[in-house]
DNA sequence: CGCACATTTCATGACGTGATGAATTCTACG
DNA sequence: CGTAGAATTCATCACGTCATGAAATGTGCG
């Protein structure tokens, strides 16, 4: 059990090929464990590659970048923690690649999607809770805001979101000339304090809201932002 | 250098009383630097407790409760992480008291600001504002709320600020009888996406804005969160 | 002075982390 | 068949983390 890493005794050569060594008791808990021997490649298509990036999205949703190990990555996954670096090279590595491939499908998501002027603010804020609420987007989302307030390239894709998607989806439909971008920010603000309170805090009424109820209650200011009018036909 | 925790050959006693030791070549970073040998107490008033607390509170607030290293905050103390430990006890401790002591401040502030409930929002975003542009309250709200996302005593501090600071002061004044807490979560999310858009991520027009711009842009939304209504002398 | 106590540092333990390199087994292509 | 390469695991390394216990040095009280 004593680790001793200077340990210059009794150091066998790492090169002698070793086949003695029995099932070290926990093997039946990793991938296509009732058959195949150890250490090599397993027949057929073992599906490891996706196993891992699920396990990794919800690693980094429970747990943000800082919190999520590579190890429990294996963990979930049923497979050996190198097997993780060997795919994907780096932790950095992991949460690229588990975060971005659904990134993408959460742009398309908002572009297929048709912002209507006149009620923008509903629709918008549907459209966002939407994407939280589907296990799919919402848990690599999760996992980007909770990385975001202490990973820089996770705080890098929020502040891209809300440059970038809020101000050319939404404010592209209703252009307002000047103040495009803080309008976007005020918006974005909204959305991610709501994402906060109801998905990660969870304060109790919140997260309890069915969904519709939410949009009825932050559409207008939503709307507001936008065209500086709770609603379309105020005024 | 090399660390070999299981050697047992030349162990000398630790009861030894060593006094050959040179000073270790950075000791002049240490606090009292200059005079005093090396291992006891140090003569006068050290401030070495004050100064812990004020390191926790940056390492805290740039980094989060996981990201902060209690050797972090010695180093920043210029004082061993044993003394951190022997003064806090645990990591915990130190956030505990780091915290809480500026969390009491905050919560004096609030109750000492009357809240008219003819512009509640301005007022209420005009008091969020100054909390957090001010470093002494600042600063540990950024470490609260940077903590919030992965350590639960931090999350339940953001639960009870918005369940119960909000609710209590805010809409204590112009209550609705129904729906009281549930304006409140609405209140909290648009205040908490603001921290987090201006003084987390730092979105570019957000944080440029002067507080009074902010006032004048996010204070009707709580105007509206409060009464259902964008301004008081509408309608 | 002498003794209890607070403050300070050192040495170390026990453990978890990301990363690497070699060994082994399987697949695919020639 | 033979062999290049992919997939998988093991054994470590080097380091950083929180935490503890003991030793050393100061302060203050009787």
């Amino acid at each position: 059990m004593a680790r001793v890493p200077g340990d210059e005794e009794a150091s066998r050569p790492p090169a002698a090929p070793r086949a003695d060594r029995a099932a070290s008791a926990d093997s039946f808990s990793k991938r296509h464990s009732a058959q195949s021997g150890r250490t090599g490649r397993r027949a057929g298509d073992s599906g490891s590659r996706r196993a891992i990036l699920d396990a990794a999205r919800n690693q980094f949703a429970e747990r943000g970048y800082a919190g999520a190990t590579i190890r429990g990555i294996a963990r979930e996954a049923r497979v050996d923690p190198a097997l993780v670096h060997h795919f994907f090279v780096s932790k950095q590595g992991v949460f690229s690649a588990a975060i971005r491939q659904v990134l993408d499908v959460v742009e398309a998501e908002m572009a297929s999607t048709e912002v209507e002027s006149d009620n923008a603010g509903e629709q918008v804020v549907r459209l966002f809770l939407q994407l939280w609420e589907n296990p799919t987007t919402g848990r690599p989302l999760l996992g980007v805001l909770r990385s975001a307030v202490s990973h820089e390239e996770s705080g890098q894709l929020l502040r891209e979101f809300v440059s970038g998607e809020i101000l050319g989806r939404v404010l592209g439909k209703s252009p307002q000339i000047i103040d495009d971008d803080t309008r976007a920010a005020l918006v974005g603000s909204q959305l991610v304090g709501l994402a906060m309170l109801r998905y990660i805090v969870q304060v109790e009424p919140l997260c309890q809201l069915p969904p519709e109820e939410i949009v009825r209650r932050v559409g207008p200011v939503v709307q507001y932002y936008v065209t500086g009018q709770l609603t379309a036909e105020s005024g």
